[in-house]
DNA sequence: AAAAATTAGAGGGAAAACCCTCGGTTAAAA
DNA sequence: TTTTAACCGAGGGTTTTCCCTCTAATTTTT
């Protein structure tokens, strides 16, 4: 058998102009092979499930409609554990990094690295199965895997609050849709804070939208702002 | 003089791994020659005022730190009122599009686009000083040229407290900031929630992240959540 | 099985946010 | 110029949120 010389890579990533002009980009680099581009988790998993040929490097964003990179990379890892992983995402945000690497994430790029570091990464993380952009993220993530730096543990009454923080929603609104007493989601909100070192529930909400656990619709919120209905 | 066939394009966009690639892709498709890239306004109007030929379309991302794309259009659009714009971002949202137009912009593609909309975008605003996705976006445009769509003006108290408003501070506090009492603060408030057709502190806090009138460290936000000093 | 920790929820009081009305000022329009 | 209209801020009362304490149930450790 001869030996492929090329690293096969897919791509989930909701921006298809981004997706495909990166794919086109690295391939352009040589020595890789983009197979598989998705719009989304989802998409990206049916598109593996009839592949002819698995990749070696995953690269997945984390926004993403439908399946987001978490729950993705959560599968992937499951299914096929072989498979490395990239994840490639906008936003700086050490609540990712730490998520992303207990779920197994072999690396981890942001968008706005050099562009020359991507081939680096992939070809790092199939060669070594792990890529560091510096000796300090390769501290930081030995200590994560030691489980020195752990992200607090958020329940599911409490990710639920969440999701209706960032909403004009008062708390005895909140409390019929979780089906609980105001008083409850006082106590939620309290141990929120304490555990999250947040102050108040303006500090919860952007939380709660900076790290997935509750959307905004943008688009309905500009519609709104300019008085056109719906 | 011979005819330059190709069309020639700068870019600013804070992601270099998607800015460079992109570059990569458009000129790949021919016609286009990308001369100048920048990480913000900022840096592109340097690299412009220095520039032996300007370009013929100047391609621009919204959220850039530093300077971002509304300032940068505006600058742009007095100091060189020949040079077309079209505008490259990553999220829906009629406000912002409403915004761009008012300043002037010649084309607005949204980065989950089709891939080959990019060249056919550049070409169309290069050759007739516009492009629309489609009609329904061409008619939009024409009822916001026309004054009959309207962004509600937002004074500069307001935009104060907008700025304030995501954030873990009591209205006394912001009251301090700003320099004026609560009661001023809460008339503010109130005018906004009307105008906005929002309601609430929380409402118009997600108003302000998301339209960029104040802007959240995720970073900071990250590492207080997880409990690392500062 | 006892002890400790985690999670959930109630009471009550203090503080902050919200709502409605109104007067005064400035700026634009008729 | 008179009228309209937008902007800013105050008063006062209501609702919501916040905070502190305490109890009960469940789970984990020892």
């Amino acid at each position: 058998m001869i030996k492929d010389p090329c690293i096969h890579v897919a791509y989930a990533d909701d921006h298809a102009l981004v997706r495909t002009s990166i794919l086109s980009y690295i391939q352009n680099l040589g020595g890789i092979c983009a197979d598989i581009e998705a719009n989304n988790g989802l998409e990206l998993i049916k598109q593996l499930e009839y592949a002819a040929k698995l990749p070696d490097v995953v690269m997945l964003d984390i926004n993403m409609p439908g399946m987001d990179g978490f729950e993705t990379l959560q599968y992937l890892k499951q299914k096929w554990p072989h498979i490395k992983s990239l994840i490639l995402t906008a936003f700086e945000a050490e609540w990712h990094l730490i998520k992303m690497i207990n779920i197994g994430a072999n690396g981890y790029l942001l968008k706005n690295c050099n562009p020359r570091a991507i081939k680096q990464a992939l070809e790092t993380i199939h060669e070594f199965g792990f890529y560091y952009a510096d000796a300090a993220e390769e501290h930081f993530y030995n200590k994560v895997q030691d489980g020195k730096i752990k992200l607090p543990h958020i329940s599911e009454k409490e990710m639920e609050y969440l999701k209706y923080c960032p909403t004009d929603m008062s708390y005895s609104q909140i409390a019929v849709q979780m089906n609980t007493t105001v008083k409850a989601i006082e106590g939620c909100m309290a141990r929120l804070c304490e555990k999250l070192h947040i102050k108040g529930r303006i500090g919860l909400a952007m939380f709660a939208i900076q790290f997935g656990y509750s959307k905004i619709d943008t688009k309905a919120i500009s519609k709104i702002a300019i008085g056109l209905k719906k």
